[in-house]
This record gives C-alpha cells, structure tokens and sequence, in this order.
DNA sequence: TGCGAGATTACG
DNA sequence: GTAATCTCGCAA
C-alpha cells in the first residue's frame, strides 16, 4: 500500500471541506507514533463565534492565520494541548480541529505518554487533549509544516478513502456558535470522543 | 451524575 | 474576574 502525503492544494480549500476529507487519513507524529484521523471539528474566523480567530489575530492563534498545510498547537485551561490543522489561506483564520484518532503505530509509547489512566487502546486518543499527550504533541510543535514534515509531523491518505457518509453533529465544549453543525466523524468508530 | 481543579491565554 | 476547541478523580 503507498502513503502519500497531502499536498498544498489538499489544504488550501476552507475548513469546511478539508475537514470531512481529513477523516480516515493517517497523522504522523515523532517517534513514529501514528493514527487514523476519525473525528474533526472545523473553525473558521470572522464568521465563527466560537473560533479563536474570531477576534482576531493575537500571538497564541497566529500560527491558525497563518498558510494552509500548518499545524496549529495550542495550550488551554491551563492543563491541555490541542492540535489543529491550518486550512485555507494566509490572512484568513481557518482551522480543522483533531479530536479523535485510532491508533496505529507505536501504541507502547502512547500508553508511557497517557499513563496508567489509559487502561484499553480507545482510551489513548479518544478526545482532543488525549490525543496530543499520547502522541506527544504540544506547543513546541506549533507551525510544523505538514506538507514538507520539516519537524516530523505530516498526515498522509494510506489508500483508505474518506466515509462516504460522515456523521455531522454539533461542535463539543463550545457556548459562542455552539448552533453549527461543524463537527465530523466516521460513524461507528470506537474511539470518538464521548464514549 | 455532578463538580472542582489545573502547567495558560485573552478580554473586559 | 471569568471563560476557554478538556480530562480526571472523587463525592453523592
């Protein structure tokens, strides 16, 4: 089976289209840690109350204004990482939020980085936070270049095509623009978020 | 089932 | 001060 990576064009469109094309595609971290993409959240700016980019640029979402194909990392309630994936283009705010994976590769080290909480495979990457502590993603990462992989992350399509029907809900943990229905996952997964 | 806390950031 | 793209443990 060839991998091959997305390119640029893949990312340039707006969140709203890369985000149910992300699902079922394979996110790379280091240490060879990797995992299938099963459920997204898509973010957009001005038009998007519940978006970081709504307000506009500030120094911690600079990396989501930045050019499609970029790694948005950011820290919140003081505790979690969560990892974004730029769309669009330079100047405009948007975003695909990872919020579920299932694991591939390198399960060993994502149960070290989880800890004892992690007791079977779908606890290790089932939730937004989960997923950069398993694969050991924080801000150190932010504005990774997914297409070139210049700091060791890049998503790639394994072969495995998008669901064909994606199951769309509500966007989680949102008060501001919790009424659009932005939120993506592969039906029957076991590890989305929630149980 | 509900609630508080916790390594930060941002706005009023 | 308070809310934020969250998670976990503990009380009830």
């Amino acid at each position: 089976m060839t991998s091959r990576k997305l390119d640029r064009d893949f990312y340039a469109r707006g969140a709203l289209e890369v985000a149910p094309e992300l699902l079922n595609k394979v996110l790379m971290a280091p240490d060879g840690r990797t995992g299938r993409i099963v459920e997204v959240e898509a973010y957009r700016g001005a038009d998007d109350p519940g978006s970081h980019g709504f307000r506009g640029p500030t120094r911690r979402n600079a990396t989501m204004f930045g050019p499609p194909g970029h790694l948005y990392v950011y820290f919140t309630y003081g505790m979690h990482w969560c990892a974004n994936v730029v769309a669009e283009t330079a100047g405009v705010a948007a975003a695909v939020l990872l919020r579920a994976l299932t694991p591939l590769d390198g399960l060993d080290a994502m149960y070290a980085a989880r800890g004892p909480v992690a007791r079977r495979d779908r606890d290790l990457c089932s939730g937004p936070a989960k997923l950069t502590q398993a694969l050991g993603i924080d801000g150190a990462l932010d504005g990774s270049n997914l297409i070139t992989a210049d700091r060791s992350v890049t998503i790639v399509d394994d072969g495995t095509p998008p669901p064909p029907d994606p199951a769309v809900t509500l966007r989680i943990g949102l008060t501001n623009g919790a009424d659009l229905p932005w939120r993506f996952h592969v039906p029957d997964a076991p590890d989305v978020s929630r149980r």
